[in-house]
DNA sequence: ACGTGCCGGACGCAGACATT
DNA sequence: AATGTCTGCGTCCGGCACGT
């Protein structure tokens, strides 16, 4: 049984007349009339009552009739979804990306973009780096903006842009009033830390391996509010990039000279999965998007 | 008798598949 | 990769049934 053959059929059970539904189908009104005998031989029952000079369902073509629509409306949507899903204008995008970039970059990328693509959808997720990577490689999602820190065979990584990442301190440290520090002057200084699994948690240890300290690790959590309420408490410091929108009242942000203290954001995608038109869009608006911020920094 | 509509045979074309 | 064969689906056209 073919897809064209019940269209065929609810043509002709919708006219009640072969000539009319061939014009309808653009078929000859012969082909549609072997088409439904066809698929009445293949039932092994009669459909229509050939009524006057025109047929008419009768109850098997009826039950026959009740049976279909449904199959056929869920196979048009599902097809109309397809053509929406790729439809370059009306497609959506499914992109995580990591929590600190929720405050005001991703509104306002998304912004932008539905600016020009008003019609676009929008899938987000905000995810651990490591989970996000999983979900990209998963299939899940179209796009991962998060710290480029792991490789894996499967992902592309295209750097966007790369930040200062500061030591911040509750008011009344030690080294609070100094205009620079670096990472070992604050060895002693317990630590609060994004959990295992976040991009700036695998960049803190790189730092600190790298000025060769074993971090004093106090408290991990998931949220950058969080561990500001801890430094503010005066539990500790945290190692962070500039984030907007967080209340800094109680907290000294030091820039950090030794080691060079950075990260670099950016974009990822499996090469392995298909990207839709509209993924393709969003991934060129970005590049274009995250330059004109850089040159306006 | 004529017009209209459905059915079915003949034939052509294009794509799938097997073979070389 | 080229070629031959098979199959499915299309059109064309004549036959038949039925209404006016």
């Amino acid at each position: 049984m073919e897809w064209q053959q019940l269209e065929y059929f609810h043509t002709v059970a919708r006219v009640e007349h072969f000539t009319r539904a061939a014009e309808l189908l653009s078929v000859s009104q012969s082909a549609l009339s072997r088409s439904i005998s066809k698929l009445e031989e293949e039932l092994g029952v009669k459909l229509f009552e050939r009524k006057g000079r025109g047929v008419v369902l009768n109850r098997y073509g009826k039950e026959f009739y009740a049976k279909t629509s449904r199959s056929l409306q869920e196979l048009a949507q599902a097809k109309q979804e397809m053509i929406d899903l790729l439809d370059p204008e009306r497609g959506t995008v499914s992109l995580a990306f990591l929590k600190s970039l929720g405050a005001s970059f991703v509104p306002n990328l998304v912004s932008a973009f539905l600016g020009s693509c008003p019609r676009v959808h929008f899938q987000l997720f905000q995810n651990a780096t490591s989970v996000m990577l999983d979900q990209l490689e998963a299939g899940d999602i179209d796009f991962c903006l998060s710290t480029v820190t792991e490789t894996r065979a499967s992902i592309e990584w295209q750097p966007l842009w790369t930040e200062d990442i500061f030591a911040f301190v509750p008011v009344g440290h030690e080294l609070g009033n100094r205009r620079q520090v670096s990472l070992q002057e604050l060895a002693d200084s317990r630590v609060i830390a994004l959990k295992q699994g976040y991009g700036t948690r695998t960049v803190m240890d790189r730092l600190y391996d790298q000025a060769g300290i074993t971090p004093k690790i106090m408290f991990e959590g998931e949220e950058v509010v969080t561990l500001m309420g801890f430094v503010r408490a005066k539990l500790g410091i945290t190692l962070l990039p500039d984030i907007k929108g967080v209340d800094m009242e109680g907290i000294v942000r030091l820039p950090v000279d030794e080691p060079e203290c950075r990260r670099t954001i950016g974009l990822a995608w499996n090469k392995n999965s298909y990207l839709s038109p509209v993924a393709n869009r969003f991934r060129q608006f970005l590049t274009e998007y995250s330059g004109g911020l850089t040159l306006a920094e």
